[in-house]
DNA sequence: GCCAACGTTGGC
DNA sequence: GCCAACGTTGGC
């Protein structure tokens, strides 16, 4: 079982998008990056989890858990003229891009910002890579450790306390 | 195989 | 809108 970090744009498919999605379930296709590819094509496997990340928005973050339920397969907008992810280099029979489909497992709000996320990038979250500078990879691993570490992240929701003054008397 | 030019990404 | 960082392309 291993752990990955999927980024999308929200302005082009969200966090209440998949919420949405029959079965909660989406094709996670159009990535057209090597370093990406392989790691769909070769390192996720079915039961895989991942964190849904928000980029390019207001508020940076992971925005939820999806699990992987299909791994990795040929990606079909890459062979249609009519997509936005038409690749016209592309051969039939030797895909060269690859798609995953994941599921929603939990929409995470408030979501755990890239803020929060930095305030640890000194320690536990070191070697996170969407931390890492320049960094643009929009498939990464997670590890274990890191996997943990974020969920911990959680706002735990606050209860509403009687303050002192409502206290009956 | 090198590398300059170009396009894209993504936080700010 | 800016700009740093990076991937890709194509000439040589």
């Amino acid at each position: 079982m291993n752990y990955w970090l999927l980024k999308s744009e929200p302005s082009v498919f969200g966090i209440d998008e998949l919420a949405k999605a029959p079965r909660k379930t989406t094709s996670w296709e159009g990535v057209r990056n090597f370093q990406a590819r392989n790691f769909m094509r070769d390192g996720m496997a079915k039961g895989d989890q991942a964190f849904f990340y928000h980029s390019s928005c207001d508020v940076p973050g992971v925005a939820g858990i999806v699990t992987i339920v299909r791994a990795g397969y040929p990606d079909g907008s890459a062979f249609d003229p009519d997509s936005e992810y038409y690749d016209p280099k592309c051969i039939k029979d030797n895909p060269t891009w690859y798609a995953v489909d994941v599921r929603l497992d939990e929409k995470l709000d408030p979501a755990i910002t890239l803020e929060t996320l930095r305030m640890h990038s000194t320690r536990e979250l070191k070697d996170l890579l969407i931390l890492r500078r320049g960094n643009r990879l929009s498939v990464t691993p997670v590890t274990k450790r890191e996997w943990d570490f974020i969920l911990s992240l959680r706002e735990v929701p606050t209860r509403v306390r009687p303050r002192p003054n409502s206290v009956k008397k």
